[in-house]
DNA sequence: AAATACTTGATCGAATTTGTCGGGCTTTGC
DNA sequence: GCAAAGCCCGACAAATTCGATCAAGTATTT
């Protein structure tokens, strides 16, 4: 799972959509404005988002943009890959043989360490970030990592 | 912070410095054939992490490069972190006047979440990355989640 | 029913980033 | 001095990012 400034935009994009959907579709103009991304952008965005079924369009005057499914069923890792589409290449390919003798060392690692990132950002959804802005507090967003007991060596200063 | 390919490489190759810097300086030829990245690459991605204090060089012949801490003190944040230099860019510009009314949305959302994935990644140092390699089994990467009465919303079904 | 405004949908293009190749230079053990 | 290594640079193709323009669909108005 890749993490970049698309992914980021699009989940900007969509809090902005749950925070307003109540009032009926939401423009990709009016999202536009309010979280300065270009309307084109936004739009192959939610050509995206809309083909893996994240939103679905009215189109006409008074359309716009809906959830398909209600925030708390919608996760942030659902977001980020709908919009990073190749998700793997992790270089070998996917395959075993990516190096002479056994599966390289790459692959084990990423696939751990994209499995963790994946987990935390599964367990995000759009509702928590919702609340969140809202200035509700929320518990994935706090204290997500696990009391002291399980707490390993910890990392040097940054 | 960002997550792309280029950190990967960058993580890749310095877990298998870690696992042979105890015979010595170790080359980037040598990384670039067992890790199959090209070697011009390599060059790129160390001079950014000697700068950044991660790893030494030792030139001459018999020389190469080596990890300037002890494994237990290099994170995988800290190796991201080298070689994706400009990790701002909240498109804000970090300043607080990024929309009209209070600071934007997505600064405040960008923050907490990236905060998350740092806390996780700084948590994981070479050291651990380079026991799971040699088959031991490492907390950080197995139950680092909260036992079960943290456990927030589950996420929907990816 | 036709015009029109609104909004999605699709295609193209420039700018940036990734990753590779090649060369040349410096340091240093032999 | 020679060869092994780090170090630095510029050029390059490929992929990604971000933006703009145009085409198509639909509700409202006339």
């Amino acid at each position: 799972m890749r993490l970049t400034t698309k992914g980021r935009f699009a989940v900007t994009a969509m809090v902005d959509l749950a925070m307003r959907q109540s009032r009926g579709p939401v423009t990709l103009a009016a999202i536009s404005e309010r979280q300065r991304i270009s309307l084109s952008y936004l739009e192959q965005l939610f050509g995206k988002l809309r083909r893996h079924r994240l939103v679905s369009s009215v189109r006409g005057p008074g359309g716009g943009y809906n959830l398909a499914r209600p925030m708390q069923g919608i996760s942030v890792a659902d977001i980020i890959c709908a919009v990073d589409e190749p998700l793997d290449a992790t270089q070998c390919g996917g395959k075993e043989n990516c190096l002479d003798d056994k599966r390289c060392m790459t692959h084990d690692l990423w696939a751990t360490l994209n499995a963790k990132m994946y987990d935390y950002l599964s367990a995000v959804t759009l509702a928590d970030l919702v609340a969140h802005q809202n200035g509700k507090h929320v518990a994935v967003l706090h204290d997500w990592r696990a009391a002291e007991e399980t707490k390993p060596a910890v990392a040097v200063a940054a």
